[in-house]
DNA sequence: AATGAATGAGAGTTCATTCAT
DNA sequence: TATGAATGAACTCTCATTCAT
């Protein structure tokens, strides 16, 4: 009994300190990351901005407690989809599942971070609108690839999608690994799985 | 002689402004963006700060011309080369392209951008070290399936990074639309459009 | 039974009080004062930080205490020094030995308080040097008239300081009594003294 | 004309900076030192806070300066004092007279420094009147000397004083100097110069 | 058009002290 | 008597913005 109470405080911690926690996801969520300041944490938590400082070392680490306690979850839930003793298939389809699922959960949370509501930085608004117009104008080519019967029939918006973060994937990597190498064959690659997929060429198609 | 010192004015004027947003550029290219300051874009530009406010309104329109000098090439190039009398394919490929030869070109600005080069906001280096964990073992995933003969051989890593990208993309679709529809059958879309591509089933094979 | 206990719990006081004392004496000589706060005293005493309420009224007390604990020792043996029935020159020779052996016996605390070791207040560090490249500079006086056979064959370092310090004992006694009397006569004074003793003009040498 | 208004500026700078400086100085000289804050100064200067951060790079800078402006005249003065062509006797005079004038003029500031008027560091003020008790009884040794027969009729005060700043003198040079030697020999030295004073053995008398 | 000193709100952090348990 | 979480004022420092020159 005592035990069980010892462990919950050690998951949980303090009731201040997850209300400081919750306060802060719940300032990011409402006003965005740049609105987290120790003065509004401590509002939103109803503490004296001294008592931030009893039960986190600075501000940082209200931060990453915050992240934790929303994106942890993600993570550990990905290491359960994979981990398995599936197949490779089942564990990408797994790992799909898990993400959708859980963005789905935290949409309020994750909105702000990726669409930012928030006042200061919607500088980025104008770049999110700008690509909001890429996506429409590559789904019509997806649309018009259908009518042309060259591409299947699926939600163009999100094919669209897919194929400009594909794209995003691969300048990514090639951005960290420091990767200067041949674009065409990157080009390649992007094409190539966008309209053949990764399946080996004699595998029999996924049933939908 | 009143116009050329007029349209000398005017240049001067322009020289200045741009003096400025290279400034932009180049502080956030070298010191990430959390650096970027009034008085740092001043001292860059070689102007007093009081200067900034006559050529701009304030930070935001400074940010702005700096990301737009940035950015605005690749939404052009990007307009061009889906515009053009070209097949749904060729756009795709040309999309493609276009976007990975802009990020080559300008990898030292988005790789501050993206991974965050500076001291302060390492708290993101944690969370993208995390990432590249998933996208290693996502890429061990893919290795696994070649063995197997499920995949085809490609570059592991970076079909990693697309296949993660893709779950992303229609997650940020499903956030952006408010969509809260069927997640099975996103994720039977992204599994499909990873395995076997969005080609017409009939359709011969891109060559390679 | 009820008087052990009381007596138990006087004792058990009186080592509660000795122990914070003793840490705050602790923490001056190891860190210097501006590290003496109530947390690192209640973390080196091993009690709470609201004990140190219990047993003192405020910091304050505590730093007395501290300050009486070490330097309380120092004026009892200075006043047995001059209390007891010797000559004149014998109490000054008491006084004297008295002071060094008991700045001698506790030189790390004094030597924080005197030189500050701390890394905050090195501001001080400046002046201290200044000061120590007067001492030398005086010090190279007082070889020359050696030299010259005016003066004797002593420490020079340490004359340079007894002359700088009788100097300023003077400045103080001014300063203290609100004395703006005839500059000339002090000066007289200290070189008087500091040239040729207080003894009486008849009196014979000390013996060394 | 220009030169000389640059000049100017380059030893005084702003008006602004030497009325921070100022303020700095006031504030000290009225409060102590523990009440220099950056608050209290801008508030003195009639400056906005930030405003202090233009013309010094941070607290120290104007603490720095402010015991400049006070104490660098000393130091100048000093050198000046024994720099010259002068016997090394006339260089100890000139000392001494230079130390007692200056610290004359400035008595407003040093009374502070050293006795400190201030609320929070009165701690001292107690040890400050123990030292004042033991410089009376020094004192009365000194009389009881006179009286005897054994000491000159010298203003007992002072010589006290300087006998007992002597034996700090010797203190804090073995401090400073991690000097342990033999304590017997110091005690001798301080006795010896307080008794008999520096000059040669032979050597005639000042004539006072 | 250009300057740069001045502003002042607000940031993160520290710490002596209080008080319910 | 002992605890330690909570307080809140005070601290140093930053920075976007204004404005007299």
């Amino acid at each position: 009994m005592n035990d069980k109470k010892l462990t919950r405080r050690n998951i949980l911690k303090t009731r201040t300190q997850q209300d400081i926690v919750k306060a802060a996801v719940a300032i990011i969520t409402r006003q965005g990351m740049p609105a987290l300041t120790m003065d509004r944490v401590a509002l939103e938590a109803g503490v004296a901005k001294g008592t931030l400082y009893i039960h986190f070392k600075n501000k940082k680490e209200i931060f990453d407690a915050a992240m934790g306690m929303i994106v942890e979850p993600l993570f550990a839930n990905l290491a359960k989809a994979i981990d398995g003793d599936y197949t490779p298939l089942q564990k990408l389809g797994n790992f799909s599942r898990t993400c959708i699922e859980f963005f789905d959960r935290n949409h309020d949370f994750f909105r702000v971070i990726f669409f930012d509501r928030n006042r200061i930085q919607e500088e980025r608004k104008r770049y999110h609108n700008l690509y909001k117009k890429f996506v429409r104008r590559v789904a019509d080519i997806v649309d018009e690839g259908v009518r042309e019967g060259v591409f299947q029939s699926l939600d163009s918006g999100k094919v669209a999608a897919i194929f400009m973060e594909s794209n995003m994937a691969v300048v990514m990597q090639r951005l960290d690994r420091h990767d200067e190498g041949s674009i065409d064959d990157d080009v390649k690659l992007v094409l190539g799985v966008i309209m053949h997929g990764i399946a080996a060429k004699g595998a029999k198609r996924l049933n939908n």
